[in-house]
DNA sequence: ATTTAATTTTAGACTAGTCTAAATAATATT
DNA sequence: AATATTATTTAGACTAGTCTAAAATTAAAT
């Protein structure tokens, strides 16, 4: 039997370690989980007698096969549930985080899996991301962050890195989302703010906020 | 803040009391949750501390406003999770209760809200039973049980008591379902098994049934 | 190579929820 | 009315998960 808190430890540790590809250490997954390192230190022993990562006292964790199997399971199930809130229940990008953060614990195959069928299969959730099918299988696609584009090209904008509320917020206000064809104009070596075309119209963002934006060429 | 634990005891203790109307004692409550008497003791003094209930050492408890409130918006919740893996997700009336049990705490007035208007405002679960409006409104169908009908009466089946996976495939093997007519043809008095007519076909149920069957005249 | 700073782990304590076993109260039976 | 049975509560212990404060380890800076 796998807890809740050890799912979301789980999920946790595969985002900061790169889909589970490298070592995460105590600190980053109590600041990711908003708890302490004692308490991590705690979770992670029991994780790694479960079996679902191996521990190397003050090195770091690892996820075992076993435990990225676990997390992509809650990758899906958390991002269908988001398509899900947004496509048939009118919720926006920035709302949806919240609520499936609990929907993703819910335990039934059948449940996900008619619900992937009912929303015909989508490979993206709505900040972008992919979507893993039942076998676990999903593949990223090749994108750039605004912050590394090519001053000259024209690109898509087809993901977020944050995806806090008030990121997407001011993407709303600023008419971005996925899909927008976005110019880069020019980069500014000072600040590395960057100029953008959108929509005939021209604009800069910070530097924080070109980190934040994926795109991919057109 | 209310706990998952601290809602399905206020939920059981709302259905074992006829919504709320009648003291439930303890063991009642230990049984529905298959838990020990002594916990439910320990849970009930902190629900009443909380609000939710009254406590009389040794003679059980009766929810306040407060806590029918809590019950009801559970049940709500419940119910509409129920109509949407029937209706949209292909689950069985049988298969539907055990998720339910859990979507029903997932805390999201939106969420909530958005699904009943998604659903089109479904009057009735799965099981016939009443679903409350975001107010916490609803009436109570008047109905029968089958071992309470007349003989010689045309009733149609509008609800079931015991929504246990074993019933109700029980009834899907003879084609028993909400909508169905049902004729009383005979009582037997040794067994009180009655005989019906149902699709120009006769069977006889065993008082069993005949007690968890609800049924309205046509 | 020491000293300092940052990170991580241990030790001990706390809450929520549960259990067993013993004690108490209420009910039923003689 | 006294006794036996059942229902309920208490006492003490356990697990999961968390915290603070102190100890130990590693990494960085002199
Ligand atoms: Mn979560
Ligand atoms: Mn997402
Ligand atoms: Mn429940
Ligand atoms: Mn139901």
């Amino acid at each position: 039997m796998i807890t809740l808190t050890e799912e979301n430890y789980i999920k946790a540790i595969y985002h900061l370690g790169k889909y589970g590809k490298e070592m995460v250490n105590t600190n980053a997954i109590a600041e990711a989980l908003d708890t302490k390192a004692s308490s991590v230190t705690d979770m992670v022993k029991k994780l790694s007698e479960k079996g679902y990562l191996n521990y190397k006292k003050y090195q770091g964790v690892i996820l075992t096969e076993k435990g990225k199997d676990v997390a992509v399971n809650i990758v899906r199930k958390h991002r269908l549930w988001e398509v899900f809130l947004v496509e048939k229940l009118n919720f926006t990008w920035d709302e949806v985080h919240e609520v499936a953060e609990h929907l993703e614990h819910i335990r039934s195959e059948k449940l996900i899996n008619e619900l992937e069928a009912f929303l015909e299969f989508p490979m993206y959730d709505p900040h972008g991301d992919p979507i893993p099918d039942r076998h676990g299988n999903f593949k990223n696609i090749d994108k750039v962050a605004l912050a590394q584009s090519e001053v000259g090209k024209v690109y898509t904008c087809v993901g977020v890195k944050d995806t806090s509320s008030k990121f997407l917020k001011y993407l709303d206000s600023n008419n971005i989302g996925l899909g927008t064809i976005i110019e880069v104009l020019y980069k500014e070596p000072f600040d590395n703010s960057v100029k953008i075309k959108l929509n005939a119209a021209e604009m800069v963002v910070s530097q924080n906020v070109a980190k934040n934006l994926f795109l991919k060429e057109v």
